[in-house]
DNA sequence: GCCTAGTACAACCATTTGGTTGTACGTTAT
DNA sequence: ATAACGTACAACCAAATGGTTGTACTAGGC
């Protein structure tokens, strides 16, 4: 999940799939490299849940998967409670030696 | 950044020195894995400022740095915004055709 | 002063990653 | 019907990743 947003290029195309779905070819159209590697790009951010495909005729259309992102930040708001819970020690402990 | 959140033993190293310093021999007695793997997890999470180190004697105490993550979450943040902003734009579609 | 603990760093290795090209196959358009 | 389009997928390659061991250096404890 962290791996799949890792690379530039994927999370220009989680960004611009959350804009607007989009097929493999017209992302591909975007980036300076071959189809086949774009449609890489996106087969990991599928299998990461970032992303989801679904056919339209010939086509496939891929979107942005908004839970997958809100999962992400869960995972980084637990480490923002951590940190707080460290201040919340240091302050009780600074309080405590202010009595002594 | 999202590379060094990649892999499991250094965001657990995060989470570790988020509550509290650690030094790198603390760390690496807590992994599977050579001390050398370790510390080169250190290292990256160094480089990617998700972690800060600093000298105590010979010891090297290792802290989470909050400033990160939060930059991170910034980033999904923006992801979020770019999604609501696209259901808004299909919203005000669907009450324009209902006024057809 | 000397051994040990804590760290740094290089060299090496297997696997994964991010890219390529080539081939095959279903769908659409003419 | 057939050509072109959009996609899937395999094989291949170079570079990066995650790990190892070995060596060296510095700070502390005895």
């Amino acid at each position: 999940m962290f791996r799949a947003l890792a690379d530039a290029t994927r999370r220009d195309i989680v960004r611009r799939t959350l804009i607007a779905e989009a097929t493999v070819s017209e992302l591909a159209d975007s980036y300076d490299m071959s189809f086949a590697a774009v449609q890489k790009h996106v087969a990991v951010l599928e299998e990461a849940g970032l992303v989801t495909k679904r056919p339209r005729g010939r086509e496939r259309m891929v979107s942005g998967n908004p839970e997958a992102i809100r999962r992400a930040q869960t995972l980084l708001d637990q480490f923002e409670q951590i940190w707080r819970a460290r201040i919340d020690r240091l302050d009780a402990l600074l309080d405590s030696e202010e009595n002594e």
